[in-house]
DNA sequence: AGTAATATACGTGCATGAATGTATGTAAAG
DNA sequence: CTTTACATACATTCATGCACGTATATTACT
């Protein structure tokens, strides 16, 4: 076939692109052969190896391609360029967020569904494994510090640590997202909604403090920040 | 090779499944040969091919031998076929117990790993697929039994539900585990201790409520059922 | 502006290797 | 003597990576 306009070439690439998300999706990353991939985005192999090395480098790019906004706001929020706000409502914010882009962003939900369900992540250090890992890391420190913030404002509940809390919040993000991308479209809003809910309580209890002066006898939780009447 | 004994021949099962844990491992289970598996155990193809139909055959046996104890427990639980316990207690007592056991005892570590880790769920419907997936419904459905006893006991901190405390306990424990599981053996002591500290944390919350006439004035939580005074 | 030269964007075909599954050999256990 | 518990050998399949073909876009040159 003939040479393609520079357009067209780009255009071919997020084919192969979105096909290589479906593709592998659907059958695995080492199960799925180059040529479904291809014949998924209209083209032949030969289209495949002309933009991308391998299959390792195929998979590289689509994770490029699904980096959450969420991240720079985490970070700012770690780093205390974010005054204007309590830690803990932003992360909270940015958690539901974050868990709603996941989940509604289809192209989103295959990436991620392929980076938790569809790679055999090898022992042997690989880049791909090595990356993850260090995101893992640095995502940790980030609530880490975050939740350390929200203590200094003294906006954690008592008996919270920053360590504790934050072991809590990222687990319950991590399992909350591998839970939800096993399930089929159907249910995904039910679920999210769930989770959501779940996710409510749990920063509203993180972030809650006890006012004896407003107890009903049930046990009644303020959140932080919320005026206390002084008589 | 002659004919061995047949306590033999189970010694050589035994050691195909404990190789195969190994490699599948280290290399992936997709990408990693019988071959390899063989090499590892000592054995030929041949072996394996007599003992197992294939090497998802072989998987499956190795996913048998690594049953936690504890899921009976939550049967009974979830059943109320225990009455003399806490429903919130043994929970974060079994909890505790299945994490640490599948942190600390290699072999289930190993197939832990590989369960959530090593193998690539292909989308279309493997039979070992659909088990994990009723596995985890079934097993969100026992926390949210057990929830709804503790709820019904009167142990649940307010403004939780027995949905959403499933889902953050759930989420939780799968949060840890595979977090965990991704940890050279050197951090992985420490960070059990951590995660055990955070779901202590979590499991007193949920069950906490506030007792007014313990008020120190920083936020007083009460474990449920301790005697409170009657003054 | 027109033309030649070259780089581009693929398609096609093939060699290679590797893993699988099976068939067959075999020696001792039962 | 038959079955068991493997080892060995072999045929088949199949994805990969590369070489090569090719027609057009782009650029350089006049």
């Amino acid at each position: 076939m003939a040479r393609r306009t520079k357009e067209d070439a780009e255009k071919t690439r997020q084919q192969i692109l979105d096909a290589a998300a479906a593709a592998f999706d659907a059958e695995g990353v080492a199960a799925c052969a180059l040529e479904h991939v291809a014949r998924l985005a209209g083209v032949t192999r030969g289209a495949i190896y002309w933009h991308f090395k391998n299959k390792s480098d195929l998979l590289d790019a689509m994770l490029e391609r699904v980096r959450l906004p969420q991240e720079q706001v985490m970070e700012d929020l770690a780093a205390g360029r974010i005054t204007d706000r309590r830690p803990l409502d932003l992360f909270h914010e940015s958690s539901r967020d974050a868990l709603s882009m996941i989940v509604n962003d289809e192209r989103r939900r295959l990436v991620f569904r392929i980076i938790f369900t569809r790679i055999d992540q090898a022992h042997e250090q690989s880049p791909l494994h090595e990356r993850q890992q260090a995101d893992r890391v640095h995502f940790m420190t980030l609530i880490r510090q975050i939740m350390a913030r929200a203590a200094e404002a003294g906006d954690l509940a008592p008996g919270w640590t920053p360590e504790t809390a934050m072991r809590v919040a990222h687990a319950m993000f991590h399992g909350a997202v591998s839970d939800m991308l096993v399930l089929d479209e159907a249910r995904l809003a039910g679920e999210l909604a769930l989770y959501l809910d779940a996710a409510d309580t749990l920063m509203h209890t993180l972030g809650s403090r006890y006012d004896p002066r407003l107890n009903d006898g049930q046990g009644c939780l303020l959140r932080p920040g919320l005026p206390v009447g002084e008589g």
